[in-house]
DNA sequence: ATCTGGCACTCCGGCAGGCAGAGTGCCAGG
DNA sequence: CCTGGCACTCTGCCTGCCGGAGTGCCAGAT
């Protein structure tokens, strides 16, 4: 194992480090080099390419040394003796962990991202353009979350009579979102019953975060005559089935074509992402392992789901104020550009956040 | 080019046809097993393994003959010399037109369907279930238009008051479809006005297809307070750019997966094909093409779109009544089981336009 | 006139052998 | 501790070779 990022200070003491530290940093130098190559090249990197594409400034020797040494700690591995190394998901990890800087957007990028997200209508608008967007910036899958119902806030409720018994629920919240229901109710509703119903139901939920809504709702019906008690408690009940159901969680993904630029050995990879892809559960997981504001790099095998054993997820929250309401990110082969994947996520997760606290 | 049908008939005078007329229907018998092999096999198939696997009653020689006159034709092709038969597009397309029956789906199968699509609980769901099962059935990448605007007939309009100066409007389609927008007015908008709005919007143009809407509403601001004149127009203008909008036209895709038993050339088949189902503007267009109540099968270089001039599509309207409202389809390889497809594409088709007639 | 068996021909696919290139590990010397 | 040198190993590629599958054509049979 890899110590702390502290020992790159001027060498203070000498004596309780065996010598061996000055050689870590170039080790460390040497992985960075290899994984930029391997993602660059696509091929396995070998010593003497090393040292010329890279100015280390020693000989192709001693950089097989320290290669051997990064093979020993599993960073490395080489597909076949007498071939070049490619970096681990260990590896991968390490650099990302502590070799690489998230590269920033350049600002005519930034500008362009700003304008491109601008031009959404509807939060389907924003959602689609953002997962296009995303795709091509990475050149990979891209995935986007709708802003979640349990995160959201209610800005209103609406029920639109359309038969005498049957009553469309709509519902909907800060960040846009609207989604309808059918009620039927067991008798004929009033008029009147439904307007004060439609007004409770916005005065007293208005504005509350959407699991709050049952509880401020739960004393509702003895507001009403007996009579009408059916009515309102079979709107409330489709109320909050709405609210419970969370597999309505949606999602969508741009890029799919990307995939074909994966590896050589083709098939066999893409078919199990590709069986990924189209299961929504799998991609809600995926993202719901990803902590809510900072973002998450997940390689390879540390992907909880099998077909994804070879593929790398970068995914982040997005908001619309300063808390996340949903998450997206991209998937790509464990051989990807992570500075520049992290950089494109975090910004459009950043841009997104703002257009929708602007609508 | 091959002649009508009717020349099965028990050979009544000798002389004008050059008694080439039985030939032809050998040929034609050969055509057909060789397609049927084809698509079994993935592979060229000769003239030996033919008649070992269908009774012809004749030996390999002849077959070899009438594959000469096959491939004259253009039915038929060599990868390269001393290998077997492949049909060519026309070859399919023949095969198609007179010598496959649609193959009808057993009655388990039909239950199945009628099944897993009746637990559907709102249209988005209908739609869902729909191409998932599409893909599943025909193990091909499937294609499902949401039931278009155009061809609806509107339910109900609503609007809601969520700012002084902000409107939301919801249009509700008869299909179950639910559009909604954001109007922002000139100024506060008063109570009586939006209900008025309301209860005239609905009783000028409830009941009627999209289309006729706008004509429908053309005096309405007419019956307002000049004061109120804008809010009218404004709510009118989003309605009717709502209405125009074809591009809001959605459609759904399943069964990416099945994508990788393609071919064995992969990446190159595979690419373009899943660059049009990004696409959406394409997907349209082909379905577009397709004819409403009829069954549509468009073969290699018949598509329009030259990412998919090695696929068949085949696709087919269905609608809540008797009239089509959308189209699906799936979307395979040149080389698929187009008797089986066919049959599925229909039922599921059929079932579909029932779930939605009910609901 | 049509079908059939036979025959020569072509081409693909797989396999062995040889060769160049790239890369490694190790060792001795700076 | 780094470096140059050397022997070794492995892949990838090309070559030549063979067997198999399939065809096209022709002459004979029905």
């Amino acid at each position: 194992m890899v110590d702390e990022p502290r020992s790159f200070e001027p060498s203070r003491a000498v004596e309780p480090r065996p010598a061996a530290r000055p050689l870590d940093d170039r080790r460390l130098a040497v992985l960075r080099a290899i994984v930029q190559d391997y993602v660059g090249t696509e091929e396995p990197v070998g010593s003497k390419a090393l040292v010329e594409r890279h100015s280390l400034g020693v000989s192709p020797a001693t950089v097989r040394n320290d290669m051997a040494a990064l093979e020993e700690e599993g960073f490395i591995q080489q597909p076949h003796t007498s071939a070049g190394r490619i970096p681990t998901d260990k590896g991968y990890r390490l650099f990302v962990d502590r070799l690489a800087e998230v590269k920033p957007m350049t600002s005519p990028e930034r500008r362009a991202i700003r304008h491109f997200l601008e031009g959404a209508v509807d939060l389907d608008d924003v959602v689609a353009r953002t997962v296009r967007l995303l795709a091509q910036l990475t050149r990979q899958v891209a995935v986007v979350q709708y802003p979640s119902l349990t995160r959201s806030t209610v800005r209103h409720i609406e029920l639109v009579q359309l038969t005498p018994a049957k009553v469309m629920l709509v519902l909907i919240t800060n960040t846009g979102r609207v989604e309808q229901r059918m009620v039927d109710c067991p008798g004929p509703v009033g008029d009147t019953v439904l307007a004060d119903l439609r007004a409770r139901l916005n005065g007293q939920a208005g504005g509350r975060p959407l699991p709050e809504v049952p509880t401020a709702l739960e004393e509702l019906p003895a507001a009403f005559e007996p009579a009408d008690r059916p009515t309102v408690t079979a709107v409330l009940a489709t109320l909050f089935e709405t609210l419970a159901e969370q597999n309505e969680e949606r999602i969508m993904l741009a890029g799919t074509a990307n995939l074909t630029r994966f590896g050589h050995d083709f098939p066999l990879t893409i078919q199990p992402v590709l069986e990924a892809l189209e299961e929504q559960v799998v991609l809600l997981r995926l993202l719901g392992e990803t902590a809510d504001a900072t973002m998450t790099v997940r390689i390879g095998h540390e992907n909880a789901y099998e077909g994804l054993n070879s593929t790398s997820v970068v995914s982040v929250g997005y908001g619309s104020g300063d808390q996340s309401v949903a998450k997206l990110g991209v998937i790509g082969p464990t051989r990807m550009d992570y500075p520049g994947t992290m950089g494109a996520v975090r910004a459009v997760a950043r841009y997104v956040g703002q257009i929708l606290a602007e609508s």
